[in-house]
DNA sequence: CATGAAAGATACAGGGT
DNA sequence: ACCCTGTATCTTTCATG
């Protein structure tokens, strides 16, 4: 990882879709050396993957919360492999203290919200809290500062 | 927003660098058709961008946390717009309650966190979760429910 | 929307430092 | 290990129907 990696992620995170030869342009090397870096990038699980970054509301889901789970010990939403593909959880964060994980969801409508609610109360306590808006909904990794 | 049109933000969804000719054999339409509905998706907002995703933990940063902010009024982080531009913060999401936002944070180290909460503890009283792991950190947007 | 041709991009070889 | 040039093949773009 130098500084050249870290100028093609720095392009790549801001535009998926450039092509080799336009970020060949930009950090001054050839295109078969961008694709060689980038395909080393991709398999050494720096790039996880390229997703086009869909806006919820514009997609019909106008309801977005955080859930906080507080699950009953086996019955936990982490052991569950089914809640993971229901359509309306896009995140899941295993976390510290008296809960036990937060999910991301959406839904359509305050009444299709309720019924997500319902379906995840089996698994535990759900504590819910709706999100607003989002100021800032994505931001690029950085190099990390590598001084103390 | 016909079938068609989600079955391009599927593919792109799962992979942004699929190519028009590659995304017109997958959705049995001509290239130039295919080009045309993508420029139409991503100016309506649809598609809000296409980003490369950074694995967090290989790119260095170790240490993740979900921090509630309960902020000092006018002194508030969604105020700041400095805030937004600090490396160390990926999202910010407004929310209900009686805390004002969630920031998903990252540092290199506990005590990169440590300095963290520092700076942020001038715009309010945070309160930090420690994020353990990410079962699910990214899940495609499918189309909303027609029915009630 | 589809077709077709020109311009551009990729992939793969081979060779250099 | 890393990079560059060559060329054949694929892709994008734009005009036209």
């Amino acid at each position: 990882m130098d500084d050249r990696d870290w100028e093609l992620l720095r392009h790549l995170q801001a535009d998926a879709r450039l092509s080799f030869s336009e970020l060949s342009r930009r950090v001054h090397l050839s295109p078969p050396a961008v694709a060689e870096r980038v395909r080393r990038l991709e398999e050494t699980g720096v790039i996880r993957g390229y997703h086009a970054h869909v806006d919820l509301a514009r997609a019909g889901w106008t309801v977005v919360a955080l859930i906080r789970m507080s699950c009953y010990g086996p019955r936990c939403v982490l052991r569950d492999p089914e809640v993971r593909e229901w359509p309306e959880v896009f995140e899941i964060h295993r976390i510290t203290g008296d809960a036990c994980c937060v999910l991301k969801v959406a839904a359509t409508s305050m009444e299709g919200f309720e019924r997500l609610i319902d379906r995840l109360a089996p698994y535990g306590r759900p504590s819910s809290t709706m999100v607003l808006s989002t100021p800032v909904a994505w931001r690029p990794v950085v190099p990390p500062p590598s001084g103390p």
